[in-house]
RNA sequence: GCGCUCGUAGCUCAGCUGGAUAGAGCAUCAGGCUUCGAACCUGAGGGCCGGGGGUUCGAAUCCCUCCGAGCGCGCCA
């Protein structure tokens, strides 16, 4: 039905503006006015035209309304206020499309592959694999899953990629936390340093080596080779952990990227000679940082890319005093990887403390490829965990960090997924255990999901009452024309249009606030109408109303990663 | 000091590629269960959209500036 109308002003516009070669006809764009008494649809396009006619945006609406060719449903159109063509539709007209909803099922509101459709690669959690992820981790978890799930659903090719850091200095602090720990296990009498990874997954894994290695053959070996595999052991147990933590909030990756493989088949190095060909490499020393005291600074030569050439601040360092790589060259050489493997587009998802290295790792792209290969960025704002109002204190060294499954196991999935997506990732969020776990009104996820359970309630009902659910298509539907009626209607129709815009602006949380929206309107019609009542045909018709609610929520809840129950 | 993000009702947040009277939940107050699930609904009060300037027919939305908060700022990842 928009389609159709936009359609209709933008032929219209064609012949108004043949009159005057060269202007450009405005796209249509049309929008649901907030009040009803501007019509089902608005169009401004008289507005922008105004400056360009030399005309008022009145007179220009008239004109249009002359001219256009409506199509049937339409039973009238006025010029309101500034300029604002407000069209009417026939009462009810757009009822018939919900059967549409009820036969396309869980696809209502996707759309297959097409030549719109891109490869996308779309990377996100990336938790240091030296310990548990926490709420922060959790929340680009979330946030990254549900975009893909939006991705995928407007019809692009999405890859879930995980890049485990198992390289680098951190490595080897985990190796020697768990040595520690093991030669402790075994009676020796450890001071811990402070350098050390403190928590208590540290020892469970020193336990798990100990069980599966021979202490005495690991005390006699080469410390070099026992740090390596002690490290390869820890990565995998931590990684392993990881994985069930993610698990039980319902995520997986297609791709676990290794960085340590980078290092090792050479592609950090060989980036590094191409950097040097294109001559953009040199070695230098870089200034003291600004605002920050280094009591100790000195310089030191190494080599620096040139990336204040192409939008970074200051040059960046590839390769440490000792001559090894920096993450960074090896973060370069992961996203050349990833664009060598083809996509269109890729997506990387981080914490907000990660925020100043997105200039440089833009920058290095663009001197690597010439052409729009940047990753886009979406950076995932700070979680603050509450209890009762009052902040939990984290803190790593004290052992009173909150991990995010502690966090699930306290909550539950769901609340904890459909209240991360409630907000956009710029904003900050605020996440009250005590909240979270309450079944009530502070509490918007079950709000959602009683909604779906309330339909299948009287979905229920009607079985007990003997009806029988007629064919979606057997049923007159004209018949719903109350208020309350038409909001939930239109509301539904707009559904696969605010897909389209989450996946376009990279905004899963779209998805959760029209869900609530779509189960207030729901608990509204509830309200003031009976859906299975004496009169037969209104109960169908409010049976297929009712089922393309349950059936709209259900498919947003599952982009979100979030259950619709038919009981609560 | 510089960069990024944020600042909207008492609280938590939508609305931001400019459009009509700035919305929702919580909290407060007043109502609603003999009737399909009250984990719900209806109503009321509550706003210099952080301050100031600019762009224009029109600004919460765009630009400048100031204030405030968070994050970041050498050879960690």
């Amino acid at each position: 039905m928009k389609q159709a109308l936009e359609q209709a002003l933008s032929t219209a516009l064609e012949k108004l503006l043949a009159d005057h070669p060269g202007t450009q006809a405005p796209q249509v764009i049309l929008n649901r006015p907030k009040q009803k008494e501007h019509g089902d649809y608005a169009a401004n396009v008289a507005m922008p035209l105004a400056r360009v006619l030399k005309q008022s945006p009145q007179q220009i609406a008239a004109r249009i309304l002359e001219i256009v060719q409506w199509p049937e449903a339409v039973e009238g159109a006025e010029i309101a206020g500034p300029g604002f063509i407000n069209i009417r539709l026939q009462q009810a007209s757009e009822a018939v499309a919900l059967k549409t909803i009820i036969k396309a099922g869980e696809q209502y509101g996707r759309a297959s592959r097409s030549g719109e459709s891109e490869k996308i690669n779309l990377e996100f959690v990336s938790a240091n694999p030296t310990g548990p992820m926490h709420v922060g981790h959790g929340r680009g978890a979330v946030v990254g899953d549900a975009l893909a799930n939006v991705l995928s659903a407007v019809g692009h090719d999405v890859q879930r990629e995980y890049y485990i850091n198992d390289a680098g200095a951190q490595i080897g602090v985990l190796a020697n936390s768990v040595w520690l720990r093991m030669r402790e296990l075994e009676g020796e009498s450890i001071s811990f340093p402070e350098s050390a990874y403190p928590g208590d997954y540290i020892v469970d894994i020193a336990r798990d080596i100990l069980a599966g290695h021979d202490y005495q053959k690991l005390l006699t070996m080469d410390a070099h080779a026992r740090e390596k595999l002690i490290g390869q052991l820890s990565i995998d147990a931590n990684m392993a952990m990881i994985r069930a933590d993610l698990n039980a909030i319902g995520i997986g990756f297609d791709v676990y990227f290794s960085e340590q493989g980078l290092h090792s088949s050479g592609s950090v190095t060989e980036l590094i000679e191409r950097l040097q060909a294109d001559g953009v490499v040199y070695t230098g020393a870089l200034p003291p940082p600004k605002g920050k005291e280094v009591s100790d600074y000195t310089p030191v030569e190494q080599l620096l890319f040139r990336t204040t050439d192409f939008g970074d601040d200051v040059d960046r360092p590839l390769a440490k005093q000792d001559g090894t790589a920096t993450y960074f060259a090896a973060d370069i050489a992961y996203h050349f990887d990833k664009h060598q493997r083809g996509f269109d587009r890729m997506i990387d998802i981080w914490g907000a403390d990660h925020g100043g290295y997105v200039a440089r790792v833009q920058a290095a792209m663009k001197a690597l490829i010439q052409a729009d290969a940047q990753p886009d960025v979406i950076l995932v704002q700070m979680v603050n965990l509450t209890r009762d109002g009052k902040p939990v204190k984290m803190s790593k060294r004290a052992g009173t960090f909150v991990t995010l499954r502690e966090v699930v196991d306290e909550v539950g999935s769901d609340a904890v997924r459909f209240n991360f997506m409630t907000r956009r990732v710029e904003s900050q969020l605020d996440f009250d255990l005590e909240a979270s776990k309450k079944q009530n009104d502070e509490n918007p996820v079950y709000y959602v999901q009683y909604a779906h359970a309330r339909i299948a309630a009287i979905l229920r009902k009607a079985a007990e009452e003997g009806i029988a659910i007629a064919k979606a298509d057997d049923v007159d539907v004209s018949v719903l024309t109350s208020h309350e009626e038409q909001r939930l209607i239109s509301h539904l129709l707009t559904y696969p249009d605010m897909l389209k815009k989450a996946a376009s602006q990279l905004e899963a949380y779209r998805v959760a606030t029209y869900v609530m929206r779509l189960a207030a309107d729901f608990h509204s019609f509830y309200h003031k109408h009976k859906v299975v009542t004496e009169d037969a045909g209104l109960t169908q018709a409010r049976i297929v109303l009712i089922r393309a609610v349950a059936q709209v929520i259900s498919n947003a809840l599952s982009i979100l990663g979030v259950s619709a129950p038919e009981r609560m």
